[in-house]
DNA sequence: TTCAGTATTTTGTAATGCAAAGCAATCTAT
DNA sequence: ATAGATTGCTTTGCATTACAAAATACTGAA
């Protein structure tokens, strides 16, 4: 009957189940969910300003601060000042980090994506339609995503008209 | 071309959003995200033992206790031993409480909701097919999820067979 | 009664998370 | 040039999560 109930229960499993793969390649790693974050974020964007990552990340600065405080002493990541802009620092992963984040059990895309090829070509247009159909009515459609499941949240808002409670700056990028 | 990256790259929008959404109602309430979790859950379950709150969060239970303890002093739940058994105590969420959250803001799900049930049949039809493919692959479809999108976690593992990273007990249900 | 098991709290420690204050480098307008 | 504003990051102080291990309280069975 009730097909919106059916969606919404759904939609609940998966994001439930990329939560539950997050904690446990949180334990396999022995990083923390914020520092995996951090480190994921850092292996897709490469090296990024303190500020630059705290606004992907969604979070205040003082915050990433004292999570790569503690990823440097792992040395998982390196600060690194900008020569242009003494200002700015740069968190780098380190080689470690990289294969810290290489030798983590499959990750849950590549198992998306293995099952996903198999399908047909038709199935495959009508999941991505279905996709951006769910994704334009929770207002999403603007948001700037990595294609990764792993962990759960990059930032940042782009066009004006849905949902206000995005509202982030713009970003400029140039380090 | 590559549809399988466009499908990532949706998923992650859509679990961004709510994953915003979740933060914005923080907000909105005074309540921290876990605190916030909490009280959807005793909204959805009714009363819970603390060891049933704590896997339907899959928290710990010392972790729960003390977020129950800030809970109750600001009058949003109640604690009560169980007649039946007096080792158990039931959370019950206050009059209060679920006033607290019936003001909050429009929920994802009911924009959701309402904008799902403007499509055609066939759309919704469709999406719920791919969702149900989507969930599948992600090995999601296992777990017990209400239909709500709010806030980020219930939790509960039922059957045997696919990914292995879920593996809590089952649960009585009795108080 | 005693004892193993169950349910919760307590204790102790580490990590988030943020606002506000502090500092250093840069920029802007004089 | 140079005072003042701004930017970018860190420090400080505080509240909250998060969890393991120990302590406490109750139950049910031998």
């Amino acid at each position: 009957m009730d097909k919106s109930q059916d969606a919404l229960v759904l939609l609940r499993q998966i994001i439930r189940a990329t939560d539950l793969h997050d904690k446990h390649l949180s334990r396999m790693t022995g990083l923390t969910m914020p520092q995996l974050l951090t480190m994921q974020t850092l292996r897709i964007n490469g090296p990024l300003t303190i500020g630059m990552l705290a606004k992907e990340m969604n979070l205040a600065q003082a915050t990433v601060t004292s999570i790569l405080d503690r990823l440097e002493r792992k040395n998982l990541v390196r600060r690194e000042r900008s020569h242009t802009d003494k200002r700015k620092v740069l968190a780098c992963p380190t080689d470690e980090g990289l294969e810290l984040l290489k030798s983590a059990p499959a990750t849950l895309q590549d198992t998306f994506i293995r099952q996903f090829e198999d399908m047909h070509d038709w199935e495959q247009s009508m999941i991505v339609a279905a996709l951006e159909h769910v994704s334009h009515i929770l207002g999403a459609h603007h948001l700037d995503a990595a294609p990764m499941l792993d962990i759960g949240a990059l930032d940042r808002t782009n066009e004006s008209g849905i949902p206000d409670y995005l509202k982030s700056e713009q970003n400029s990028l140039k380090n």
